[in-house]
DNA sequence: AAATCCGCGTTTTTT
DNA sequence: ACGCGGATTT
């Protein structure tokens, strides 16, 4: 779903942020022979018996149960070694699937590493299928290579105008609702429990089925994809396509899965489907650490598992490297509170270590100051910051720490959140790159026929709308026909038809390298008048996000560029997509969690989801309160499952974020918290309770007034500045200041820049010196 | 057609 | 507290 951020949170966060790193799935830019032989490395040094067995398994199914900091990873990497130095696989006939894309880009890392292979096939799910229908999808009827991938936001502004159009409420039946029916549908295929939504004869199941049908048709009229889709589809070719699917699967020797626990049932198909001729493969999982039940993530894909590859090899990983005894035991005693689950256990070698520390805060601004103040001591013990992590519930908490850390001069970056894709001249952008791509992308053509203003307003858009509805068109066609102009009155006639030609005109850049492309559409579109009209108080700075998708798309094409040379079809590397439509492509699936860049010296901010498979010496939980973890909509959710399965899943989202900790844990809770601008009291949550109390110790920090402004010095020293002054920039140069607003942490001022125009700044960030009146 | 105002729901979690 | 959508102006 699209989270709404404030503009300051927006623009506090560099772009760039965003989106180095996105790299990692792609093919390495340089040739390097991909069989190596000899290599001296001993691919089973330091491994226990458990870890040997599942790395020298040799062939037929194997399923890895891997409890948290068990070296899992590690094992993955080490049989991917060994695999192909030893048994000699060729590195591009080995699948591995990972949770995330930057999962796939560690994994890749760590088995380039130990082995200099090149061409090994580590990705999502969602970035493998994507790869596949880049090549596979025209033998579906209807849908092209140029297809366009819809995400939570594209897919909601479709739904919305297909309720509209069938005339129902909006407000009553949300998109966002609908479109979850629609995800939970798609992502069980045919054995979900909405099939019994749909038959009911409700309302509801009524609007469902329908639904489900206008949307499946428009996605295919408009030649685009959901998130779903990608899945979906790759399953439907495998499925009709017997022949598409021994391709991949006689490809694949060896397919592995990580995060078993967390996948769905389509994913489920997929992987057996890949699997069906070799027979070799390998999941690796954890029930304990299933957090995705809400997005379609079965347990019965493990019970499957044992069905349609019989007698696995099953391998346990029990002893964990990663924690301190004290951790250990706080997360087995919050894990067997839970009623569903196999008994497992966990041992470590290290020894006690720290008490966990329960801290109970005023408030959420309180919790917040007492984490910077906590991370300051730790930083005055020579702890670094990229070895702390901060984790929360729900991705609104992130405001608070943010702005505790900042006044404290904490660095720290946030993971998830707004996305830099969500920022609305991005998105313009990009619905523009889309529209040359795919013409039919009526989504698209929606959101950009009127930006900048060509006075074509709802009444000019519904009349061009049903005309395309009527001869079953697309909008794009609809607005080349002059029988359709001739029904729109008005300022709005004129407009459609510029809109058209200068969509035609730009109809060539889709195959075209990506940053020409979008520097081309920059120019048609007028940036100039474009970002003026945009023009808000918001403190964003728009045109440079536009650079910074500029520039992206500058060391994508490099990247390709690089791929191409690269390319060796005889060992199975294959170049990238490339172009606009690659570009497309790829940037939908690349999200801010694929971001994280270890090499930086910060803190690192995230949801408890976000937090999976990552570790930190030094972790802190905020907000362990009643609904909030577990969360109200888990408390009271009971879905027609077990009773308390809900508040289940919310208790192994604890545990995962327990187990993220090798040596410090803090928890924290607060009295008082802000709730849709209400305070309102807090209870404790039940989880702490848990936690035996021999490894935990409590206190309620009692800060003197010394301390407490210790954290905020210097903060406010940009208070110095008045309107008026000249200052200096280090990037834009000199420039006056025209306004000043907010205080503290929201100051910003007004600049005139003679060289950059007018910007908005944050003085928490921006190094503005002020220079003499009469130095110039 | 664009600008302004008011009222309402919002906050799980992500590819 | 916030943005969004709808209604109301201009």
């Amino acid at each position: 779903m699209a989270t709404k951020r404030n503009s300051e949170d927006a623009s506090a966060r560099s772009s760039g942020e965003a989106l180095r790193g996105l790299f990692g799935h792609h093919e390495p830019p340089s040739g390097v022979p991909s069989k190596p032989n000899g290599g001296s490395i001993d691919l089973l040094a330091g491994l226990n018996p458990a870890q040997r067995e599942a790395v020298l398994h040799e062939t037929g199914p194997l399923f890895i149960l891997a409890g948290p900091g068990s070296g899992k990873t590690r094992v993955i990497t080490r049989r991917i070694a060994w695999l192909c130095r030893e048994r000699g696989v060729d590195p591009w006939r080995i699948l591995a699937i990972t949770f995330t894309n930057k999962a796939a880009r560690e994994m890749r890392e760590r088995v380039e590493a130990i082995l200099p292979v090149r061409g090994l096939w580590i990705s999502t799910f969602h970035s493998l299928c994507a790869r596949i229908l880049r090549r596979e999808i025209e033998i579906l009827p209807g849908y092209t290579r140029d297809f366009t991938i819809y995400d939570t936001n594209d897919k909601n502004q479709l739904l919305k105008q297909l309720l509209k159009d069938s005339d129902y409420d909006v407000t009553r039946f949300k998109p966002a609702m609908v479109g979850a029916w629609i995800s939970d549908w798609k992502n069980g295929l045919d054995r979900t429990r909405d099939a019994d939504l749909e038959d009911a004869e409700s309302i509801e199941g009524e609007l469902f089925s329908k639904m489900k049908r206008r949307y499946t048709e428009a996605l295919r009229k408009h030649n685009a994809l959901d998130f779903d889709d990608l899945l979906v589809k790759v399953h439907e070719i495998f499925e009709e396509h017997p022949g598409v699917r021994d391709s991949y699967a006689s490809r694949f020797v060896h397919v592995m899965v990580d995060e078993y626990q967390d996948t769905n049932h389509v994913q489920y198909r997929l992987t057996k489907s890949l699997a069906s001729i070799h027979g070799n493969v390998a999941v690796c999982g954890d029930p304990d650490q299933s957090i995705y039940g809400w997005r379609g993530a079965d347990i019965r894909n493990i019970l499957d598992f044992e069905q349609d590859f019989p007698s696995p090899r099953v391998v346990k990983l029990e002893q964990n490297y990663r924690s301190t005894m004290a951790i250990l035991k706080a997360a087995q005693a919050v894990i067997e509170k839970n009623f569903d689950r196999k008994s497992k256990s966990l041992w470590s070698e290290k020894g006690e270590g720290r008490k966990i520390v329960s801290l109970t805060c005023a408030d959420e601004n309180d919790e917040a100051r007492e984490i910077a103040l906590q991370i300051q001591a730790l930083q005055r013990e020579g702890r670094s910051p990229r070895h702390i992590a901060v984790f929360y519930r729900v991705n609104f908490m992130q405001r608070a720490l943010e702005s505790a850390l900042r006044l404290a001069r904490v660095p720290y970056q946030i993971i998830g959140g707004q996305e830099f894709y969500e920022r609305r001249e991005i998105r313009d952008l990009v619905s523009y790159a889309k529209l040359v791509v795919n013409p039919a992308d009526d989504v698209a053509f929606r959101r950009v026929v009127n930006v900048p203003s060509r006075g074509i307003g709802d009444k000019s858009i519904e009349t061009l709308s049903e005309f395309a509805a009527d001869r079953r068109i697309t909008l794009r066609d609809a607005a080349r026909s002059t029988e359709a102009l001739s029904r729109i009155r008005g300022r709005g006639r004129a407009g459609i038809a510029e809109f058209t030609a200068l969509m035609d005109g730009l109809a060539d850049l889709k195959d075209q390298p990506a940053a020409f492309a979008l520097e081309q559409i920059l120019e048609a579109i007028g940036t100039e008048r474009w970002l003026a009209e945009m023009a808000d108080d918001k403190d964003v700075d728009r045109q440079s996000n536009v650079d910074e998708l500029v520039t992206f798309a500058e060391s994508y094409d490099q990247m390709v560029e690089a791929s191409r040379l690269a390319a060796d079809p005889a060992r199975g590397t294959e170049a990238l997509e490339g172009g606009l439509r690659g570009f497309l492509q790829d940037i939908a699936l690349v999200s801010d969690t694929d971001a994280l860049v270890d090499d930086t010296d910060k803190v690192t901010l995230m949801t408890l989801h976000s937090a999976k498979g990552l570790e930190f010496p030094v972790v802190f939980i905020a907000g362990l309160e009643e609904e909030l973890l577990p969360h109200a909509r888990a408390m009271q959710d009971m879905s027609g499952q077990r009773p308390g399965s809900a508040i289940e899943e919310e208790r192994r989202l604890f545990y995962v974020g327990i187990t993220r900790a090798e040596e410090r844990l803090f928890l924290l809770h607060a009295n008082q918290r802000m709730f849709f601008g209400e305070f309102g009291f807090r209870t404790p949550s039940r989880f702490l309770g848990e936690i035996p109390p021999d490894v935990i110790e409590g206190y309620e920090p009692d800060r003197d007034e010394e301390e407490m402004l210790g954290v905020y010095d210097k903060a406010d020293a940009v208070e110095a500045l008045a309107v008026g002054d000249r200052v200096s920039h280090e990037h834009f140069g000199r420039g006056t200041i025209d306004r000043l607003q907010g205080a503290g942490v929201n100051a910003r001022a007004t600049v005139r820049f003679p060289a950059h125009g007018t910007k908005v700044l944050l003085l928490q960030y921006a190094k503005l010196t002020r220079i003499a009146q009469d130095s110039r």
